[in-house]
DNA sequence: GTCTATAGACTGATAGAC
DNA sequence: GTCTATCAGTCTATAGAC
């Protein structure tokens, strides 16, 4: 008992800090000054510093999914198996921006945390990016079956064009309203998740193979 | 001229050891070993390991912003002062993606440098990035010619999705390749910018502000 | 088993001699 | 402008107290 609260105590410093300020700014002490555990702690209940953040971000990273692929089988079995490829999508970059986005999102230490690992890439956060990808192909193999005779160079794109158009929008979020003068409703989570996924699926639909309109006009 | 070349040979070395081995593993020590020359020099020369990391980027960026004006400049001229909005967002992503993707940059370090700027965001070069408002400013004025009467709120969501979809692909090149499996041509670097373009320019010509059909779907 | 205290090796930055 | 010497801060790792 005595264990687990350091433990926990540490995870919820060490979560609040980097939220805050960043990874760049937290050292150790900071944390365990924060927790009000000593510095060894740290060590001994997760081996070094990296394994602490990999653990954050594994715990918030395995919600996320867990949502997605929720929101996956829920529409994929609402329409007996294979679900229209906006409903793939929204399943896909929706439980993200809920999580990033929004009112709400201002005040969950968890959220802004997550915020943090979109923007500040650091090496024990990309080494679980990179194993993300059995999860992804899940998303890919839904989008077949949403587009059935779609080649599969298509279906990759467009799953990497629809991350690419949430995660951009989270980590630079403050380019876009600055850009935009405000004009751009970020807090309009619904919205963003419409846009996105208006974009993807039109782009799927439509194909993007290099025979539309901007091939062309690049051959003149 | 003594004073020059210690210059240059701290930002050649800085360049390539940071393409090669990204931000993180680097230490001044290593840079001075690799320019031979002393310690001091860097604080001498540029102040701090910040300002350095700061010179260089700076200086790639410049280069980029430039090949990007220049390029819509000529596509705006040979419109008479409107180019098609394709000939913007070309001129928007194509340096970027050509600098960074393709066989060339296999062997530049600074394209590989520009591509460890983009994957580990740290804070002297995020600094910058905030700074090059002004610039995407000029790309909206552009798009806006491009497409008279749409509304701002389309303009800036179109050109934020665009850089996303050019970046995100500059950044997670591996893992687009990996889920693939070497379907999706990274290589073929005209195919990639044509894709982005046309994906962009369909959600610029269409709209996307909630009436399209992923809107319907989540009302449902 | 759990934690404290400390050791030893790094880092970036700087004062001051030349 | 260049260099030596050194600072303060961080990290991992561990001996030994409880």
């Amino acid at each position: 008992m005595s264990t687990d609260t350091t433990r926990s105590a540490i995870l919820t410093a060490a979560e609040r800090l980097y939220a805050e300020r960043g990874f760049g700014d937290v050292t150790l002490r900071d944390i365990v000054a924060a927790a009000g555990v000593n510095l060894a702690a740290v060590n001994y209940h997760f081996g070094s510093k990296d394994e602490l953040i990999a653990e954050l971000f594994v715990t918030r990273s395995i919600a996320t999914n867990r949502e997605r692929f929720n929101e996956l089988k829920a529409a994929e079995s609402a329409g007996g198996g294979r679900a229209p490829i906006e409903a793939v999508l929204r399943a896909l970059i929706g439980p993200t921006l809920r999580g990033c986005l929004g009112q709400d999102s201002e005040r969950s230490d968890a959220a802004r945390f997550m915020i943090r690992a979109a923007i500040e890439t650091i090496p024990p956060i990309r080494k679980i990016k990179n194993r993300e990808i059995d999860h992804l192909r899940k998303f890919a193999a839904a989008m077949r079956r949403s587009l059935p005779g779609k080649p599969d160079a298509e279906i990759y794109w467009g799953l990497h064009f629809a991350l690419a158009m949430a995660q951009q929008t989270v980590r630079d979020s403050e380019r876009l309203l600055r850009l935009s003068e405000g004009i751009c409703d970020l807090d309009d989570v619904d919205g963003v998740i419409d846009r996105v996924v208006a974009v993807a699926s039109l782009a799927l639909k439509t194909g993007t193979t290099g025979t539309g309109e901007a091939a062309v006009s690049r051959r003149r």
